[in-house]
DNA sequence: CGGAATCTTGAAAGTGTTCAAATCAAGTGG
DNA sequence: CCACTTGATTTGAACACTTTCAAGATTCCG
């Protein structure tokens, strides 16, 4: 199971790993299961864990006063799991995170974690990530600030086309600040030309 | 000059410096000017230096297709300045920077950041850095799919009162995905309550 | 003073939302 | 394999929010 995050591991970053630092790997990481529906995080509580998906897809999403919920973030296979600022800070999360499928994953306490940054590979890997994460959040809101709803839809599918096959198309709807009437509508259009 | 950033660097981060590294830090670190208007950075190149604000404020936008402008961000002092991901990624930059008022900071090229990273204070105030601006733009984006325009800039308001002081509205409006004569109607209807 | 930038305001148009009903799809248990 | 339930999608009509455009008012600054 863990071979998975090795192979990730060694796409991610320039230096090899030592036997010992494998070692240190498989004992900080270990797998957990969430079945459909179960969350890894639920609002008010602390991140604890910060999660890498070997199989399944989870949903981060926030509940407005009106009971609308809005989708913050998706994650499957090869992706990284957690409220980062809750697992960083030790604040209560405001997000719930659900596994949208049954979901199999390891997951790391935060002190495995800093643990872990010891090691020269995870580390690069980590800071690689950061600046991806880091851009990828630039273009969401750069998309959200100029984009009108069409444009926005269009951006996604070209962006992440696998998410689409993953996830129903109210939660695209949400993750992209619409109503699902709306894209809806949206699509037939685009098909309609 | 370098006194204040210094400063910044002691408050953000739990090692002390080695009269080395502060010099290190003072031959890589380059005080530089622009007055108003000048860019920093314009869209299409790359995105050579990271600033960081001694005094000044600047803007970060795009052009869309109609030549309508879009903030992606604002900066005032003791913030840092750059496209992150032209910067990392030595890959052409999609946003104007510009400096708002005359502004003096400190910069430094990709190597020399690189060559800091030595530093511990240094990469230790990076680390926490990098969480505090994903924290925020997190927020940002948890803000633009779930506000209303009104509830979008009492968030900001709150958050940020510093910048409302230091940019006009039209910009402020801008930065949060709005028409200026919209937010000039929010703040009326505000008031009048 | 004069010019440039900014802000306000009304009216009209546009975009996206809400709500409810109907349709469609998938999964479960008998 | 069907009936039933639940979840997902589509659609129309009314509505709400936001934008656009144009004009006028205000502020700032040399």
């Amino acid at each position: 199971m863990h071979e998975l995050f090795f192979d990730y591991l060694k796409k991610n970053s320039s230096v090899p790993l030592s036997e010992e630092e494998k070692a240190l790997i498989l004992k900080s990481f270990s797998p957990f299961k969430l079945r459909k529906r179960q969350h890894f995080v639920q609002a008010g509580n602390h991140c604890k864990n910060l999660g890498f998906i070997i199989k399944g897809a989870t949903r981060q999403y926030t509940v407005d006063d009106s009971g609308v919920e809005h989708t913050a973030g998706l994650c499957i296979e090869n992706w990284w799991v957690c409220d980062r600022e809750s697992f960083v800070m030790s604040t209560p999360s405001i997000y719930h995170i659900e596994a949208w499928q049954d979901t199999e994953m390891l997951i790391m306490s935060r002190s495995e974690n800093l643990e872990l940054m010891k090691v020269r590979a995870f580390s690069e890997m980590v800071h690689r990530l950061n600046d991806k994460n880091n851009a990828a959040n630039q273009k969401r809101i750069t998309s959200s600030i100029s984009f009108t709803a069409e444009e926005r839809y269009r951006d996604f599918v070209a962006s992440y086309p696998e998410l689409i096959r993953r996830f129903p198309q109210h939660i695209i709807a949400s993750y992209l600040g619409m109503a699902q009437d709306t894209l809806s509508r949206i699509k037939r259009q685009l098909l309609q030309r």
